[in-house]
DNA sequence: CGTCGTGGTCGACGATCTTGGGCACGGGCC
DNA sequence: GGCCCGTGCCCAAGATCGTCGACCACGACG
């Protein structure tokens, strides 16, 4: 049988390569010829392991919010505390130039999902880690076991919302602002959870 | 001189052709040749009025944006009450497929003012608006003149996190449920502002 | 009635993602 | 040790997109 190449390494690579482009040159300069010259490869190589842009796309998506999850697992080990559940939380914000254009990639695609079916179902596992994550903390702070459905989705929903203003008008909102509105929030999921 | 055509006229026009495109299509369909078309122009008969697709774009938007501001100015007129209000911003909430398709042009406009500094400063204005309706909304319902800065920023954010949230799952986030949420956000700005 | 500027079209350019055909290399088998 | 054939990879072309430059036509003004 013929060469044989890892390919699991090779997604990998070729996300990594992706990330370098994105993180020095945006979003805008994440072109499949700018990835492929980046990894030192052609263009078609690429298809080879991702058959489409939008696969190469969710994959790398996928790598940093796995990423993302190892962060605040690793928080949640500390115990499941106010302040431990505002830096979990925190994790999945834009609160640094990298995380921005991570954030970036993910506005891409979700504009992407809007066309591309394939975006659409696959997006759906990333923003899943996102929702987890908000239940774990409105479980947390009401106490309540499992956590509240409507607050779960709401808190959510302003994660995004938040990532989504912290991209528009990065100088509105800043990372200190961001992470004043979250503990807004937070502060009274708690009260609304244990009104003693 | 020569041959004289409202310019402002022949832009609503083409705006309203796009919009027919997009109704009809989705987002993906938006491009220039197929708005031209269904204009019954040339795609360079736009660049007469649209010196890019994004100006094209953004003009668009501008033009659904006023006229939800002038359905929820008219429903402000009956008096600023819960209800009221709460009818109000629903009205910028991709309620049914009209406003779904509408945010999608939105959501491709957010993600194009990542790369396109042309998009980014004009989409300020956009949602400016929804800023403005969720200021209003905070201090009606909390009786406090002004608003509290803080609780209409996360208005705002949940408005448009829950806006995308309806256009990345429709299955999870139907429209009752949209509504049902905004509801209970709304229920305890009500509560914080009269905690009597 | 002539002029010239505006309105409009055609074609081309550059960039993009994607695809098909072909070359080379190297591991398995005799 | 030498031959196969399948995998890996590249080159070039196709399709579609936004944008631009050159050109034609019409019509209002002088």
């Amino acid at each position: 049988m013929p060469k044989i190449v890892d390919h699991d390494a090779r997604r990998a690579e070729l996300a990594a390569a992706m990330w370098r482009v994105v993180y020095r040159d945006g979003v805008g300069a994440a072109t499949v010829r700018s990835i492929a010259a980046e990894a030192g490869w052609s263009p078609s190589a690429l298809r080879h392991y991702f058959a489409t842009q939008t696969e190469l796309l969710v994959f790398a998506m996928e790598h940093v919010m796995a990423e993302a999850a190892g962060r605040f697992t690793a928080e949640a080990r500390t115990g499941p505390s106010r302040e431990v559940v505002q830096r979990m939380l925190e994790e999945l914000l834009p609160l640094d130039r990298q995380r921005v254009r991570e954030a970036e990639v993910w506005l891409l695609l979700a504009a992407r999902a809007q066309v591309d079916p394939a975006a659409r179902e696959r997006m759906t596992e990333a923003d899943e880690g996102v929702r987890r994550a908000a239940e774990l903390a409105v479980s947390v702070l009401t106490g309540v076991q499992p956590a509240d459905e409507a607050a779960t989705a709401r808190l959510h929903a302003l994660l995004d919302g938040l990532t989504l203003h912290a991209l528009l008008h990065p100088d509105r909102m800043p990372p200190h602002r961001i992470r004043d509105l979250l503990a807004a929030h937070l502060d009274e999921l708690s009260r609304a959870g244990a009104p003693s």
